[in-house]
DNA sequence: CCCTGGGCAATTA
DNA sequence: GTAATTGCCCAGG
């Protein structure tokens, strides 16, 4: 049976991985794809906050496995999620996220954050 | 140590 | 076939 047999499915898990994530830490789209039993769909990640981005999902806490945000520095976007990130105990420079702040320590191989 | 550029592999809508 | 809020590699300064 294929995994991606319900997209819905999918993307339901992604949400609820990303929720997982606890505030004044954050994760990478490969983590929350990983964590959400989509290893290596991270992109799939991307698309679901993009296209569902609700109040409820802490997009804000999703970057990439560099510690970059996930949008290009000055847009109103990325303005938003260095503002919120600052907001909860994580600052950011050059909008970039220091990996210690990450969940998942810095290593998509030692992720299972799921504690 | 930090940053920039370009390219490639895989997946979904 | 195209585009997308990916991830990782290499090289240079």
């Amino acid at each position: 049976m294929s995994a991606e047999s319900g997209s819905l499915a999918a993307r339901t898990a992604i949400r609820a991985a990303i929720r997982a994530v606890p505030a004044g830490r954050v994760s990478s789209y490969g983590a929350i794809a990983a964590r959400a039993g989509l290893r290596g769909r991270a992109r799939l990640a991307g698309r679901v906050l993009r296209e569902g981005a609700t109040p409820a999902l802490p997009w804000h806490r999703v970057l990439h496995s560099d510690g970059r945000l996930a949008a290009p520095p000055g847009t109103a976007l990325a303005r938003e999620q260095m503002r919120r990130l600052a907001a909860e105990g994580v600052p950011v420079r050059k909008g970039r996220v220091a990996r210690e702040y990450f969940i998942d320590g810095g290593d998509l191989d030692a992720l299972l954050w799921r504690g």
